[in-house]
DNA sequence: AGCCACTTGTATCAAAAGGTACAAGTTTAA
DNA sequence: TTAAACTTGTACCTTTTGATACAAGTGGCT
């Protein structure tokens, strides 16, 4: 199945009209590890979908960073689908973290193909709404509670999205998904050690439970 | 001009087939201050477009509550919208702030004429992208300031809305719209008075600079 | 005037989170 | 194998934020 067979099937795109333009417009890419996709404060040029790999899109301060979402296959970044409704910058990084297969379909016909092929107007609509309400979900969990709770749902997230009880990730590293320090995420670890909740090994973290 | 003639106007809705949809669907009500128009957890079964007035859209927990955003004329709560979608329940609060004249349009309807009508089309993708954006530069705001720098933001942000250098609110309030508490609040607004930045008064905060 | 509800100012304490510093463990690669 | 880079653990301290408590001020109402 080629990668513009494969989105048409995951974006339940039938219109034969819409398959054609697609084919004409979209490029397919591989992209390696570590490659960004877009930039904070640069301009969009293309709509990016996700067709296998995984892609992080976070926001960042001058030193901290802040975990958004991650787009899976068969997705996009909403930001880039905002964008590409009207000229603008982008509001956030967004960035391979494994070889990563995309097509890319230039910004102007995003907007004018919700309008005249359903499927696409649900899938543009649908990623709205779902990216809006994630978003959501994570604002109040920001406002409402404390880091050791979001540190620990960070780390059962992950572990659900990778079928795995064991994450691995370096302090570090998770300090900036949940955006604050490495100091405070080894405290809190070593309590929920403590604690049974997880165990600690280099660069790996186990969930008890 | 009737709230309808209104609507059309701000919307630039043109279109004479959906004219008549809206006036044969959609209910005028002028409801008084503080009316809950959708209430956290509880489903969703009108969209309402705000066409004076000014409705005020928040989250809560047990204890603390924290400001979304307001639905200013000719606009409509982004998450009534994402639920006429799809049947879900409402993430928000959401509450007048004063009296506030809605149209109301049963959920059915918005997603049909997002594909049928260009203008529909429009209004609800730009309702999208907009609130997106206003999220995440909260979102931002949130996990990067300090309490006392979302503070003086919220009340220039206010200044604004308003035209008026003088915002008339308690500390108990103020505390609910950014999230924390109402001793934090007169703390912080003491310090920005000491440093010239604000004038306090009995339920009036006068912004200096 | 006198009462009541609400509002504001603060002092004190406690908890949460962040910053600095350093020692020790692990990995990688020259 | 040895140095360099990264990783983890932790002690100590500071700042930020929140909780409790109380005194005093304000406005409205009877």
């Amino acid at each position: 199945m080629t990668e513009f067979e494969q989105l048409f099937k995951g974006l339940n795109i039938v219109e034969e009209k819409l398959q054609e333009h697609i084919l004409k417009e979209g490029i397919v890419q591989t992209l390696p590890k570590n490659t960004f996709i877009v930039e904070q404060d640069k301009y969009i040029k293309w709509l990016a979908i996700v067709i296998s790999g995984k892609v992080r899109v976070w926001q960042e301060n001058e030193d901290r960073q802040i975990l958004l979402y991650y787009v899976n296959p068969i997705q996009t970044c909403v930001l880039s689908l905002s964008a590409t409704f009207r000229d603008c910058k982008s509001l956030v990084h967004a960035k391979t973290e494994m070889e990563t297969i995309i097509i890319k379909i230039p910004v102007r016909f995003v907007s004018e193909w919700s309008f005249t092929f359903k499927s696409w107007n649900i899938f543009t609509t649908n990623s709205f709404i779902i990216s809006y309400e994630d978003l959501l979900l994570s604002y109040k969990d920001l406002a409402f509670k404390k880091i050791n709770e979001r540190l620990i749902d960070y780390l059962r997230s992950e572990a659900n999205r990778n079928n795995s009880s064991i994450i691995q990730i370096s302090h570090q590293q998770l300090a900036k998904e949940v955006g604050t320090t490495r100091e405070v995420v080894s405290k809190i670890l070593k309590q929920y050690e403590l604690d049974h909740i997880v165990k600690l090994q280099f660069k790996k973290i186990e969930l008890l439970s």
